[in-house]
DNA sequence: TAACGCATTGATAACGCTGTCATTCCGAGA
DNA sequence: TCTCGGAATGACAGCGTTATCAATGCGTTA
């Protein structure tokens, strides 16, 4: 086998035909006898050819590439779970995949900047939006002038425009709070997201429908907000534990606030769960590492993102009819960072 | 401005001159005059033209993009470090980024497919590996066969063949074990890292420097094997916790088994750092998320990422005459896992 | 003034593929 | 046997750059 230097003549004059019927066998167009398709099949493997794309970029004006666009983030492992789930799904249709972090802390024209090289510079097909950029403006107006295909991971609101993929946020806040209820907690405190995101919203949602559907007292001191990175859920908790009637569980939109909590708790002398009760959300890596490890829902990252990839090189292969939305599923995953309160109900 | 829809062409007959010259302005290239070439720049940017990167590389025969290869990481967050080092450098030079992870648990040989579907599929024009990709045979092997550029992260040996970048791990970790035995501990557990890893073999060498130069005896049965992630730390900690004659101190050769051996700790009943010292080692984000957080030493991860992708495309342009290895501090980073051993010395 | 040399510029051919459209092939039906 | 029509194939013109090499301009020297 050759060292990748053949060119589509050379495997359309071994095979005995034109480069265009190269090109077609390549790229799995019809109208190729059958045999013919093996002749070349058998040229390009003897040679070792393998299909320039650059050369197949400037004639086919595509790139059989994807961006994903995200913010650097507070909880660090989520963007690494969704890249996998973009990945597998590119590799698996044969896209190449672009990845454009832009600071959290920069400008919001700066995401916008970002958002617009990607599709300039290095002119991707579509493009990736991870929370909260899919629901950023600028972000949105600039990809939309150059009618850009999208797809949108954990978007606050649906549009009639793009793909999206979101989790059942608020079914499965309100899960974790009727369970933190059954077990006789009354007094719930919340810790709120990052308020950019649209999830944010609905947990804050989910947990107060399940606040009120146990018949619990909604107290508005019990809520604190939060910007789902570690440092502001110690913070967060720290006030919690100090009320002068302190909340006997504590619920954190997502795990790297909880594991805050957990380091609250810790810093206070209270035992977690035995004085306090702490659950997470998203079930990161950080879930399981946490002492002791966190009661959680689990946020199927990888699959989202997956799913959203898919959907958008449908998108771009024609094969939708009309933006797909989906919502996942986010099973509880029970762990011991919660109990029943001391003393009983 | 347009859309970016504006070619070479344009922008040559918008400033009166021929193709050729307008390149030559994009490029950089010297002997243009200076006043042909503000007139270029303007029309370029009147018409908001952008090079077509796919034409680009079909006439240059360059990409202009560089890979990172990765297994897919025990320690999560390292990984996500390297790329955003590797990123800022690539954003810097105008390179793009491809980044391509294969399976940790996938037979050896799927790595160099992946290091080979990286060169000839996408034909990036150099390629940065990190540990332990970075001493596996296979994909050297492949990568050298089409002679692709190379610089390679925390490498277990250099060669005078690629650019290098590496963590000062063995004094490192004979500072840490250092700091520990100043603190009055004398038996001192350590937790190895994946031998795959160049590193782990170095911290452990730093381990033993450090209680030989102290003084302390050199205690086979203290020394557990780990794969630097949390379960394995976990695991060995709690082996060695049930010691007899337990260790007073545990040095884990990451953060992630360091985090593992406090909640193995926790799980037995004891207190970090009353009853047991615990120290890691990178300072990844988890360092500073446990409780109490870690004593550990800072593996500037970012900036070691960032200079191997310098010295990649320094190689690339030329301006390399040899093949540069480098090598980083990682200054202690003190905190509250670590304390004297009760009793004292 | 002519000739020389170097900085500057341009005409044109690749680069390796896809898209368009014309052409050939081949079996079915008249 | 001839005609017809769709399937199969090929010729050739781009796609938007860079590379090569020739041409031009201009100050300097003989």
């Amino acid at each position: 086998m050759a060292l990748g230097k053949a060119t589509i003549t050379d495997v359309a004059s071994r095979a005995g035909v034109s480069i265009k019927t190269v090109s077609r066998v390549i790229n799995g167009e019809p109208n190729v006898r059958s045999a013919t398709r093996e002749r070349v099949r058998e040229a390009a493997a003897a040679l070792g050819y393998e299909p320039n794309p650059a050369a197949r970029g400037l004639a086919s004006r595509r790139t059989f590439s994807l961006g994903l666009l995200y913010e650097n983030p507070h909880e660090f492992s989520y963007t690494q779970r969704a890249f996998e789930g973009v990945f597998a799904s590119c590799a698996n249709a044969g896209y190449t995949l672009l990845l454009l972090p832009c600071g959290a802390d920069a400008p919001a024209a700066r995401a916008a900047d970002s958002a617009l090289h990607l599709v300039t510079q290095t002119r991707v097909d579509g493009v990736i939006l991870t929370a909260p950029l899919c629901d950023d403006a600028h972000v949105l107006r600039v990809l939309r002038a150059r009618e850009t295909p999208l797809a949108r991971l954990a978007p606050g609101e649906t549009d009639g425009l793009s793909c999206t993929v979101r989790a059942g946020d608020l079914d499965a806040a309100r899960a974790v709070t009727a369970r933190l209820l059954a077990l006789g907690h009354r007094r719930i405190g919340f810790i709120k997201g990052d308020p950019r995101h649209g999830a944010s919203a609905e947990r804050f949602a989910g947990y107060q429908q399940g606040v009120a559907a146990g018949g619990a007292p909604l107290d508005a001191t019990l809520v604190a907000e939060g910007l789902f990175d570690f440092d502001s859920g110690r913070r967060a908790a720290l006030a919690l534990l100090k009320l002068p009637q302190r909340p006997t569980a504590i619920f954190a939109s997502n795990d790297d606030m909880a594991a805050g909590a957990i380091a609250a708790a810790h810093a206070l002398g209270l035992t977690v769960p035995t004085a306090v009760s702490v659950a997470g959300f998203d079930d990161s890596p950080i879930a399981s590492r946490t002492w002791p490890p966190l009661f959680t829902a689990r946020q199927p990252v990888l699959e989202m993102a997956a799913a959203a990839t898919d959907d958008l090189i449908a998108q771009l292969r024609g094969e939708l009819l009309a933006p797909r939305h989906r919502v996942f599923d986010c099973p509880l995953v029970p762990r011991d960072s919660v109990a029943a309160p001391v003393g009983g109900c």
